[in-house]
DNA sequence: GCTTTTGAGTTGAAAGTTCAACCAATCGTG
DNA sequence: CACGATTGGTTGAACTTTCAACTCAAAAGC
């Protein structure tokens, strides 16, 4: 942008940012491939169905799921018609607020949850924690949230002010 | 997948777990956007810009190509369809070995990245370095190696066997 | 109280990605 | 040296994601 030198990366930075970047797009790829294997669903619709499972009556509005799961209104509408043709989830217009949508987790959809996660969970473990000491699970914690803090607000996770 | 009871991840675990998924998916969006606006290109597309510009005669293969962007082939031949077309690459088969097909970055291709390269960087180190102590890039980088490693082959970066 | 504005959500078309089928060149093997 | 198997790469169709336009309901102005 500016007419300037930029700061370029030194190699120590370099060698992270290359590993960030392969890591971000192969972890992604890894968790989608295992879940449309022994699923035969994508890793953005299974946090969403997760999130849901999680979520008091099993149900959120559609504009905070979307930002539970890190995308935009409008993907996560596209994705929530194909969960309900599966009748894995439902949705309704907020008795409360007749502009917000509610989408609520169906007792199919309660059951495709259940039978997915173990073997993502297992994925995660084998692919994220078990590689690691405790020491650099804490490290990955501590880095993450200053990264996330760095992106911008959007958080899944509420702000923790500690670093 | 198996009947009994998965390890299911703890507090911290999930905590580190959620913040790193929302920095998976938000980091990438995040320099998506930036190249978007800036250099009207993807992120994905940069990077075969910039591999090409970092590799000897300014040229590779491209199965050697796709490798080091963590990109199916398929994909890669789509993507190099419109850079080709927009001048900024030519692909040639290999004199050598006719099945090979060799992907060149082009005069223009190289004031392309060249162009693209100072703001890019730039936000790399905004988003990524910038928050993080000397310490703490020093060990995303091991992080990094070992979730790579855990993923498996395929890694743009050669195998470095120290931790 | 009626109109304008704002915000949540949906939709359809365009762009990008994946998947499977395909072509073409080289390698192996008899 | 011929023929099937393999490998690198491309293509088109199906699917997903994005983008911009649109709808509808609640709030805000006046």
């Amino acid at each position: 942008m500016s007419t300037d030198e930029p700061r370029w990366l030194d190699d120590d930075e370099q060698e992270a940012w290359l590993a960030l970047v392969s890591t971000g797009t192969r972890l992604p790829a890894a968790l989608d491939r295992q879940l449309q294997r022994d699923a035969g669903i994508s890793h953005f619709e299974y946090q969403v169905l997760a999130w849901l499972s999680m979520s008091p009556e099993r149900t959120l509005r559609m504009s905070a799921l979307a930002n539970f799961v890190d995308g935009s209104l409008s993907r996560l509408s596209h994705t929530a018609k194909r969960l309900e043709k599966e009748g894995w989830i439902r949705r309704t217009p907020d008795p409360a607020n007749g502009r917000y949508t509610l989408a609520v987790l169906t007792d199919q959809g309660w059951d495709k949850v259940a039978a997915a996660a173990p073997g993502h969970v297992a994925e995660v473990r084998r692919l994220v924690f078990d590689p690691l000491t405790k020491a650099q699970q804490k490290q990955l914690r501590q880095i993450g949230r200053r990264i996330s803090n760095a992106i911008g607000p959007d958080n899944a996770c509420p702000a923790t002010t500690n670093d």
